[in-house]
DNA sequence: CACATAGGCCTTTTT
DNA sequence: GGCCTATGTG
């Protein structure tokens, strides 16, 4: 028997009706279910272990939670029934038999993607992006499960919000009623969509995750016979971690939990960080309401951290507004070290002082790696450090990586890749930079720029060459031999199972790791990733085909079909993440806060504690949750910040003895509102804590250009491909062929366009690739429509011109225009072709009467600019005007309609105003971006100083690309560029 | 004080 | 690409 303190006994003492814990952290809240459990099973008379339920959250927690009542009760013959919310109620539904197969939040999306056109969508749609929307309404359709709010109610309420419409609507000024009908539109869209989505999901006989606790809710409402005999069998529940619950799951446990409400729920308010999953706000209010007579215990009993880190924990939680009044936590270990309160000017100081830090701690203090905890608000709020650390040989272990950004994996991707599709120059690039193959950088740029001057793939470059007298500068390299083998495997793609395919692919490359190495445990998870995708369109095969009959045709479950299901798997937000480690000994660990909640580390850093990293700044959902439809407790106006709140308090008090809390803010200003919160309480600000000034860095690396690196991988490490004999052939160097210096002639002019300067600008790693190393990329849908789209504006001036510029004909040269090149697929092919006619229609008609031809179109030009030549071509040129040479330019714009501000701003029409002023002779008097998706122009003009200051920007780009500076800027836009599979800003090691 | 502009950021996750 | 916040400007 372990001994309890007062409030612990009180707890496991509680006899029936209902018992609410608010275990504060460390408090031995584990200890105190089992203790319960074992104390029913002893006192409560006939009790038998399987007559009490204890529900989790987490396969985690209730495995851990599962054997500890094992140690409890050696003795016992059965096992308390301790299982996950979603766990339980599938083996409800299973026994009466449910036999849906259940598809998580990434199957439901490429579910719906490939049935994309049968959802009903209208304005939550994208051309260039079909998916777009999707994981915002599947967000939208969780959140309404959450609250019980069925397909058919969310219908009920469009309905009853048109009808308010159609009543008022009338009476409201136009630009309100316009507004409102909007509002109305989409609520009927939605309605639609959510309905349509419900039953795709069910005539396939497929169930979301989800929605098990609705359908069990629906289950025991049905059939109440059903509900009775559970609630006979379950004498006793228990739920950990209630404050996560959401309002479905509190009407479960009402329902199963009957008078006298035998129902203990344990949990902490001021660790409530699920909001975003659907954890509802005010738990424990819907559990008073639900149970009435509740006995409240306060476990506030630390037995985890010292005294100082938890009067600095209690002062920074005490900044929520806490409905509750509770006892401040209290603890008998001793005051211990001050935490340190780091400030560092910039990101990469912060990194170098902690991992310098972490050196000392092992080196001087001995203390072994595995008690030094790293937390961070956001995945990606760790890469400096991971460099740092990978730098200084500091052993790390991080907590749901994702290995398909590891070298590894995007190695055998892309090698998978170039098996199905020989023309992705991207992978093919990739492939070939790996050691093995012998490529020499040279010929690789031959190959690419003949690929440029022949429009056509690497490939088919490599194959012709093998044809000619080039043969013999192949033969040297290893090509014949990866030609061979890529042959060998993509014979066979087509009707070899994916994991065969897999490892045939493994026994050629024959890579080698040490068993237990990160390496090989990465390796078993895609394969296993491969093995469960099997089984799982073995069972669904309308996952890789819209219909049951596609997905049967033969071949259609091998890499092709892989393939896709990985792009849409990742378009949808999935992530392959490692299986946590049996024992993590003698290396750090990194991971999120989040992923932190329930565990404890001797030593805690709390990293980039900075404004708008943490906390977060708050980002409404796209679709938002109608308040009317809330059946929960209604959030407070600063939710956000209140929760973030909770998240630092979670940090803080993983910590036993040490912490250091790491605050990053530029010189002036202010830091993270966290930072404010720990030093409120004037006493602990003075005594608890200590401050520590990080110096900067002399020179921030970004500033840098970037330099040849050593290689830093390889050494003790197996090589990944047996015969390779140098060291740092494990790996592609990706860094250090990227930051390989291209061959820039000096006495040559260096020739650039709009285009090329603001990629330059947007990130210089992607001008390099693109425009010096040329390294092609596949067709894009959005370019090949523009392209044909203007190839039709300038079809449709060329009938002008001719006399009658008739609609039917322009269709017809747009229908012989068209290519299928580059397409998602067919519904995104015919929607663009569909759009595309619209506009021109639109066009035609917007353009009867007006009698001016345009003076040129596409006009070519290369002004010299002394040091530098600007190319570009100029899509039409019209009279405007009086004046001699008064001229308007005019570009066509595809896509997103550009703004006024973008008009304004456009280094493209500077550009072109110059050409035409400087080149032609013109007075370009007037500009234009025309928008064809809506067929209206924004007009614009430059002065004088307006294209001095172009030139200016302009030559400051040739001035840095002379430079060599080419380093790549890692952002938001990455998501959409091709060349990620090569950049070095994305391999993890 | 109201408004424009520039700069920095872009989560967390259940069978 | 869009949004939010801190900062600059009239």
């Amino acid at each position: 028997m372990v001994e309890l303190n007062p409030e612990q006994r009180q707890a496991v003492e509680h006899g029936e009706g209902p018992l609410l814990i608010i275990a504060g952290p460390g408090s031995g809240k584990t200890c105190v279910i089992t203790e319960r459990i074992v104390r029913l099973l002893r006192t409560v008379p006939g009790l038998q272990p399987e007559n009490i339920l204890a529900v989790t959250f987490t396969d985690k927690a209730a495995a851990e939670m599962k054997r500890r009542v094992r140690e409890a009760l050696p003795e016992a013959q059965t096992a308390p029934h301790i299982s996950t919310f979603h766990a339980f109620c599938y083996e409800v539904l299973r026994k009466r038999h449910f036999e849906r197969m259940l598809l998580d939040e990434v199957d439901v999306w490429i579910f719906l993607r490939r049935r994309i056109d049968e959802l009903g969508l209208d304005f939550y749609q994208k051309l260039a992006e079909p998916g777009a929307f999707l994981r915002e309404l599947n967000a939208f359709f969780s959140r309404c499960r959450d609250e019980l709010i069925e397909p058919e109610d969310f219908e009920h309420y469009a309905r009853r919000v048109e009808q308010e419409f159609a009543a008022k609507g009338p009476a409201l000024a136009s630009a309100e009623r316009k507004l409102e009908e909007m509002v109305v539109r989409k609520l009927l869209e939605l309605a639609r969509v959510f309905r349509n989505s419900r039953r795709l999901i069910e005539e396939a006989g497929c169930s979301i995750l989800g929605s098990l606790i609705a359908e069990t809710i629906r289950l025991f409402d049905r059939e109440p016979e059903v509900l009775e005999s559970y609630r006979r069998k379950f004498r006793f529940v228990l739920v950990d971690e209630f404050q996560d619950t959401n309002f479905a799951q509190v009407e479960l446990l009402r329902r199963l939990a009957a008078p006298p409400h035998n129902i203990t729920a344990v949990g902490d308010d001021d660790q409530a960080i699920y909001r975003f999953r659907g954890a509802a706000h005010g738990a424990f209010e819907m559990f008073a309401a639900a149970f009435p007579g509740q006995t409240t215990v306060f476990l506030n009993r630390n037995y985890r951290s010292t005294k100082r880190i938890l009067r600095a924990a209690e002062s920074v939680i005490a900044q929520n507004v806490r409905p509750q009044k509770k006892p401040a936590l209290k603890t008998s270990k001793p005051e211990g070290d001050r935490l340190f309160l780091l400030h560092s000017a910039d990101y990469q100081s912060e990194a170098e002082w902690i991992a310098a830090e972490i050196e000392r701690l092992h080196r001087k203090e001995n203390l072994p790696f595995e008690n030094i905890a790293v937390l961070y608000r956001a995945h990606s709020h760790r890469d400096l450090l991971v460099a740092e650390f990978r730098r200084r040989g500091i052993p790390f272990t991080i907590r749901g990586l994702s290995i398909l950004s590891t070298v590894l994996l995007r190695d055998l991707v892309a090698y998978l890749s170039v098996v199905d599709s020989p023309h992705d120059n991207i992978s093919l690039t990739r492939v070939l930079l790996a050691a093995r193959w012998r490529f020499p950088e040279e010929l690789a740029l031959e190959i690419r720029r003949q690929a440029a001057r022949d429009r056509c793939s690497l490939y088919d470059v490599l194959r012709a060459w093998e044809k000619t007298p080039r043969q013999a500068d192949l033969a040297r390299t290893g090509w014949p031999e990866l030609h061979r083998m890529l042959k060998g495997l993509r014979r066979q793609a087509g009707s070899l199972s994916v994991t065969r395919l897999f490892d045939w692919l493994l026994e050629s490359l024959a890579p080698t790791f040490l068993p237990g190495s990160r390496e090989q445990s990465h390796l078993d998870t895609f394969r296993r990733f491969l093995a469960e995708w099997e089984e799982k369109i073995a069972r669904l095969p309308q996952l890789i085909g819209r219909t049951a009959e596609e997905a049967a045709a033969p071949g259609a479950k091998s890499l092709r079909a892989f393939m896709e299901y990985l792009r849409y798997f990742l378009d949808a937000g999935g992530k392959i993440e490692t299986p946590e480690p049996e024992s993590a000994s003698g290396v750090v660990q990194m991971m999120t806060v989040h992923a932190a909640k329930g565990l404890e580390f001797p030593v805690v850093f709390v990293v980039s504690v900075a404004p708008r990293r943490f906390p977060t700044t708050e980002r409404k959902p796209i679709i938002e949750f109608p308040d009317e439809l809330r059946k929960a407790p209604a959030p407070p106006e600063n939710i956000h910040t209140q929760e973030e709140r909770r998240l630092f308090f979670v940090a803080m008090t993983r910590a036993m003895e040490r912490l250091y809390i790491s605050s990053v803010t530029k010189p002036g200003k202010k830091p993270s509102k966290f930072i404010d919160d720990l030093l409120s309480d004037a006493a602990v600000a003075v005594r608890d804590v200590e401050r520590i000034e990080v110096p900067p860095q002399e020179i921030p690396p970004a500033a840098l250009p970037a330099a040849p690196q050593p290689p830093t991988r390889g050494g003790t490490q197996p090589t990944l491909f047996g015969e390779a004999e140098a060291s740092d052939a494990l790996y592609p160097d990706i860094a250090a062929w990227a930051s390989r210096l291209p061959e820039i002639s000096p006495s040559q002019k260096l020739q650039l366009s709009a285009s090329a300067v603001e990629e330059y600008q947007d990130c210089p790693l992607k001008f390099k690739f693109s425009h010096l190393l040329k390294i092609p990329t596949g067709p894009q849908p959005a370019l090949t429509f523009g392209n044909i789209m203007h190839q039709c504006v300038r079809r449709y001036f060329d009938l002008r011109r001719g006399g009658a510029a008739r609609f039917e004909d322009l269709e017809e040269f747009y229908l012989r225009a068209w290519k299928d090149a580059g397409f998602e697929d067919e519904y995104q092919e015919q929607a663009y072709k569909k759009a595309g006619l619209e506009q021109l229609r639109e066009f035609v008609r917007k353009h009867e009467g007006s009698a001016t031809l345009p003076l040129d179109t596409e006009a070519h030009f290369a002004l010299d600019l002394g040091d530098l030549v600007l190319e570009g071509r100029i899509d039409q040129i019209n009279p405007f005007g009086a004046g001699d040479h008064a001229v308007e330019l005019v570009d066509y714009k595809t896509g997103r309609p550009r703004s006024q501000k973008d008009a304004d701003s456009s280094l493209q029409l500077s550009v072109y105003a110059l050409a035409a002023r400087d080149g032609m002779k013109m007075k370009p008097d007037r500009l234009a971006f025309y928008n064809l998706s809506e067929n209206e122009p924004v007009y614009t003009t430059r002065t004088p100083q307006d294209l001095s200051k172009a030139v200016r920007e302009i030559r400051d780009v040739a001035g840095q690309i002379r430079q060599m500076i080419f380093h790549a800027t890692p952002g938001f836009a990455c998501k959409w560029c091709d060349y990620r599979p090569i950049c070095p800003a994305h391999e993890e090691y």
